[in-house]
DNA sequence: CTTGACATCCGAAACGTTTTGGATTATAAT
DNA sequence: ATTATAATCCAAAACGTTTCGGATGTCAAG
């Protein structure tokens, strides 16, 4: 029913080579001969088929990225501002955005790798939310298949990354925080199994080591990045005998969690009791108090990766290969600095 | 260099036909040949290219959704729950999911549809957010492309759709706000063209004729649906000579950022004023004070959604064309109520 | 008049599947 | 021995595009 190469070809009665070489825009077509072709086309309302093309091309112009959802309820702003990068990246270079979801290091997200790199469905991949011992890259290494990470790990291997430098992060949210005069600090990590999780701790050391502070064991815990989580892990914190007087959540989710758990126990958050975040997603500057945090510009990174694996895939190599940014800290009410003003 | 149909039947000594047929699983090849034939294609790792089998199927399985997006900073839980809802359901099914992001109600939109369309990139297109007069519908139904679409529009003609009852959730979440006193009750509506905001404007009415109350101009707003437009009406809102003690915004980010000005004003939520949203992202539950909303099971609309469209393109028909749920109302802190056990 | 260069066009192959419409052989029924 | 039936197999076409390697004709230079 839809129109093909051949249907014009019959119309304007040249062969389906002129027609393509025309439309493709060859110089070995009179030009005379093109006007009436495009002309024709148009009129026909021609659009190519792009399967045909492809199977021909042996290449999808499609870039792939499996969303790691951890449960049904999955409901993480982050991820939407990601996925809008990522796809307005991709499609300023004609290319097209498949996904998938699937929960994190379980047998079905590699089987999703598998559909989408066996299938061919898509001529490279982004991954995220990278391990240290992730799967995923090295079946992307071992099958020689093309992709960009944002985050880091240990997997051995050159492959091409963009990252922001949690460290400098959390170093720099601490050293605030201590700035501000805060002694038990206390800080709520990732899962252990995250490449950035490490990053993150190893910020928080440095800060408090360079301070002379001690790291006490029961001011550390791990959340699922999730506000519930942190909920949980802020309210141990704020029940202890001896709670701690800042409390270091390492996204923002977690910390509006934190947030709601002081709240719930009648404190004050910024007054008695510092909070702080990390990402900087639209909800931390809306939060009550504002939330002081460590802003990664995440649509920018989901773009800049996109247009990594773009260029990777057209080029077949990158000559930037590994990018690390700095994230930067975003004072606001949350740790009890004079607040900055709201919008 | 993958290994194709042609490999295998070099290998085994048949030919690609009777590879093609054992593989899929026809009885017209000897259970011998077969196992001889499946036993080879899992040894050299054979993988159907599935451009090739498209081309020849003249479909792609694919699905597609395009995102409306608001600017650059788009983050929103919703839009991830929704689209995590979406990729199982369709996963489930075997049907892959292409994404793209697109500002509602541009041109640029209008050409994300096309290129989906013309292109035959996908076989059906899943709408959301629709609007009262929508180009998109409009569009598809006069390209006969198949779609289903959740949310309802006033344009002519039979399509499917899956909605929530938009008018009942609002009655419902009013209706309780009177029996607890509110008498001067504000609302924060979508935007006007958005299909849903007029349902939930009906309810509104609804529960306030009923009760024999007035509407006033001055307590009605639009926002855009993000926490920063909450943020400004309900500040707005406050500052009146004449504040209301109740606001109901129609969706749970606007309502956060409501509780977020009335906490600037140094007012107590659930006490001072009563706040109440609408949908159930996971955030309202973690909020302080829990928000008071109208939950519409997001998740499951994703995945009910192209679990219809999926039906509707492989049975060419629906039964059930029109699935209209019922929401419900989840009584929280923020609207004064006893409060219900947190977790 | 021949040759070469150039401009314009096109047939056929290729991409990897699936499907159509038999062909071949063995087996059972007459 | 012949015919019908069933069990296996396969060549070729088709899906719509791009590209390779000419083919044809025209014109200017020799």
């Amino acid at each position: 029913m839809p129109v093909t190469l051949k249907d014009i070809a019959q119309k304007v009665g040249y062969s389906v080579t002129t027609v393509s070489r025309a439309l493709a825009g060859y110089d070995d077509v009179a030009e005379a001969t093109r006007q009436v072709i495009l002309k024709t086309a148009a009129e026909m309302g021609y659009h190519p088929n792009i399967t045909a093309r492809r199977l021909q091309k042996q290449c999808t112009d499609t870039i792939g990225f499996i969303i790691p959802t951890h449960g049904p309820r999955f409901s993480d702003p982050y991820f939407s501002e990601l996925l809008a990068g990522i796809g307005n990246g991709a499609a300023e270079q004609d290319y097209d955005v498949l996904i998938s979801t699937c929960s994190p290091d379980t047998p079905e997200e590699m089987q999703a790798y598998e559909r989408f790199v066996q299938g061919r469905r898509v001529d490279g991949m982004l991954v995220v939310r990278t391990r240290e011992h992730d799967a995923r890259i090295t079946y992307l290494l071992e099958q020689d298949f093309p992709f960009v990470i944002f985050g880091r790990s240990h997997v051995e291997g050159d492959f091409c990354y963009l990252d922001v430098n949690g460290t400098v992060g959390v170093r720099d949210v601490t050293r605030h925080l201590i700035t501000l005069g805060h002694r038990r600090i206390a800080i709520i990590l990732p899962p252990e199994n995250l490449t950035f999780t490490n990053y993150r701790w190893l910020g928080f050391e440095k800060a408090m080591v360079e301070a002379g502070l001690p790291i006490k064991e029961t001011l550390v815990e791990h959340g699922d990045l999730t506000e519930s989580s942190g909920y949980e892990a802020g309210r141990a914190f704020l029940v202890q005998d001896n709670p701690p007087d800042a409390i270091i959540a390492c996204n923002d989710l977690m910390a509006l969690g934190v947030i709601s758990a002081a709240q719930g126990l009648g404190l004050t958050v910024g007054r008695d009791i510092a909070v702080t975040g990390f990402d900087d997603v639209s909800l931390a500057e809306h939060a009550h108090p504002s939330l002081t945090t460590v802003r990664q510009p995440i649509y920018e990174i989901g773009r800049r990766t996109s247009e990594m694996l773009v260029r990777l895939l057209q080029e077949g190599t990158l000559e930037e290969r590994h990018v690390v940014l700095k994230p930067q800290l975003i004072v606001r009410e949350s740790c009890g600095a004079p607040a900055a003003q709201k919008r």
